[in-house]
DNA sequence: CCCTTATCTGAACGTTTGATCAAATATACC
DNA sequence: GGTATATTTGATCAAACGTTCAGATAAGGG
């Protein structure tokens, strides 16, 4: 039974092998809250898939139904609405009822800022 | 043989069961260039995985090697290795060697403000 | 030159993902 | 009620992903 390198890392017991501890530790200290982390990496996963992205993106322009953004992306309506429904966990997304269609929407003016501020970043 | 809805719709020909063209087409002219997008979607994946982002988090502090982003992480060196490969494809880190030790660090400081504009975002 | 350390590479493998299909639900209109 | 439209849901499946392992490469020190 091998104990591993990294496991001793994390009860910050030993310092084997690893080059630079201290700024190791640093790097815990600064770290946000696992919440956090946990947060940000999900909601960059959800804007890491092309078709989610078109759609966030098209959205900062005022609300759309699924059969638009299906249109839109070249996908399914049913494939735009499992997209739209990990956005809605994430609280990307809201949506209206008007009749039998709904509108989709960004949640919150804070995602568009994001994506705003990301293309702004892409052009250096 | 059938002619899928979103496929005309592709080619501009045809309103059926669309409900607002106009819309859709207005999103279309809005979107940034497909290079852009894919390059955008691509950030995104990238940072959207709990290891690469720790890594990218932890080296706006500054440079830190492979052993040390291992130990931060609690993963391989190789596995290590293997994404800071991925986040150097995409131009988003840069290393620097000094004997044997190869230091890695944000490729830009554009990079930086991304990742801190997005977690002023997560704090409302 | 051999040995050690730090890192990289490629193959393998289990897991996750995104799309599709068929069937279900919801709303509107007759 | 029944039919039509808009959307959701659950199952399925291939492709993409992240990690690990074993072996390769690079650099330093005896």
């Amino acid at each position: 039974m091998t104990v591993r390198k990294s496991k001793m890392i994390e009860q910050e017991g030993c310092s084997l092998k690893v080059v630079h501890l201290d700024r190791v530790r640093r790097a815990r200290q600064a770290e946000p809250a696992p919440a956090q982390m946990e947060r940000l990496a999900a909601l960059y996963k959800a804007m890491g898939d092309p078709n989610r992205l078109r759609m966030l993106l098209a959205l900062r322009d005022g609300e759309m139904c699924v059969c638009d953004l299906a249109a839109l992306t070249g996908i399914s309506d049913s494939a735009v609405s499992h997209a739209l429904r990990r956005l809605r966990d994430l609280a990307l997304v809201k949506n209206r009822r008007d009749g039998q269609i709904l509108y989709y929407s960004l949640d919150d003016h804070h995602v568009a800022e994001l994506l705003d501020s990301s293309l702004d970043h892409l052009n250096h």
